[in-house]
DNA sequence: CCTGCCGGGTA
DNA sequence: TACCCGGCAGG
């Protein structure tokens, strides 16, 4: 039901004007052989060609947001730099940040404290393995102030996403400054199929292992492989439903019938209409 | 590949 | 009617 229509929706979404147009070419309704060849061609085009026609529209934009300053309508930005250049915000009352970690509650009032208390006394353990993952603590602190509440306010649970504010200390503006716009178009991405969010949502407890800029690629890959992958499966339920929608529709059951049940050597358990390669009126389905 | 089954065949 | 099989769609 919902890939149906997540289905429905990517497909009007890509290629909806070839659809059409095929559609109107293809009149005869029982072209099986003409019409396949051009809505194929016209389909695998679309997805090897333009992989990033509806979802990568938008990071064109976020580039030029991420390297000129100009302030935009997202929030987010604006929040970003102002943590970037460590604006003395007058409106920063208390800003305090609380540790994560399952039996730990501690909080403390600096993004330099929390991240060392972490380090030092949930992750490695110190200096040993000083490399194991470079900015993992940002994962197990949440900053509490003024600004998470706004954020929460619109929608979002707590999560420890919301601060991906990078310290000052941090040696590296300016992968940090194109990774944030890069999540902001993914979550305009995600809103279209919504579905998704959930995969957003608990990655940071369930795989912060992952830095955040690997994180963040990764994900978008594979939405773009699912959105090719969903292309093939797209084009042709869409052409199905448009060529035949006059009989209802054939799911075929995937419940298991006599002959793999009782398998081909056993033939003779088969019930009648199995043996005769029709419908199965023992398992029905 | 395999499975389920429709359409069409034979006796 | 009972029985069989080619071929197709879908996995
Ligand atoms: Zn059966």
């Amino acid at each position: 039901m919902d890939e149906l229509m997540a289905a429905m929706v990517l497909s009007t979404l890509s290629c909806s004007g070839h659809s059409s147009a095929h559609q109107e070419a293809a009149a005869p309704p029982m072209d099986t052989g003409s019409s396949e060849h051009s809505d194929d061609g016209s389909c695998g085009y679309w997805s090897i060609g333009h992989p990033h026609s509806s979802p990568g529209s938008f990071s064109p934009k976020a580039d030029s947001d991420s390297d000129q300053v100009t302030p935009p309508d997202e929030g987010l930005v604006m929040e970003l730099n102002e943590v970037l250049f460590d604006e003395p915000a007058p409106r920063r009352l208390k800003a305090s940040y609380r540790c994560l970690w399952p039996s730990c509650a501690k909080e403390l009032t600096t993004m330099v404290g929390i991240k060392r208390h972490i380090r030092t006394t949930h992750l490695c353990r110190g200096g040993e393995h000083e490399r194991c993952s470079p900015s993992e603590e940002d994962f197990y602190y949440t900053e509490v102030n003024q600004w998470e509440q706004a954020l929460t306010q619109h929608g979002r649970s707590p999560s420890p996403l919301s601060p991906p504010s990078p310290p000052p200390p941090s040696p590296s503006p300016p992968t940090l400054s194109r990774s944030a716009p890069s999540i902001s178009s993914l979550w305009q991405v995600q809103s279209e199929h919504s579905y998704q969010v959930l995969t957003n949502v608990d990655y940071p407890k369930c795989v912060p292992v992952l830095p955040q800029s690997v994180a963040v690629r990764v994900r978008s890959v594979s939405v773009g492989e699912h959105w090719l992958q969903h292309q093939g499966s797209l084009c042709r339920s869409v052409r199905a439903s448009a060529t035949a929608p006059l009989h209802a529709e054939k799911i075929r059951s995937e419940a298991k019938k006599c002959r793999k049940v009782y398998g081909i050597e056993h033939r003779e358990q088969w019930c009648t209409a199995c043996r005769w390669k029709k419908a199965c009126q023992r398992f029905l389905d």
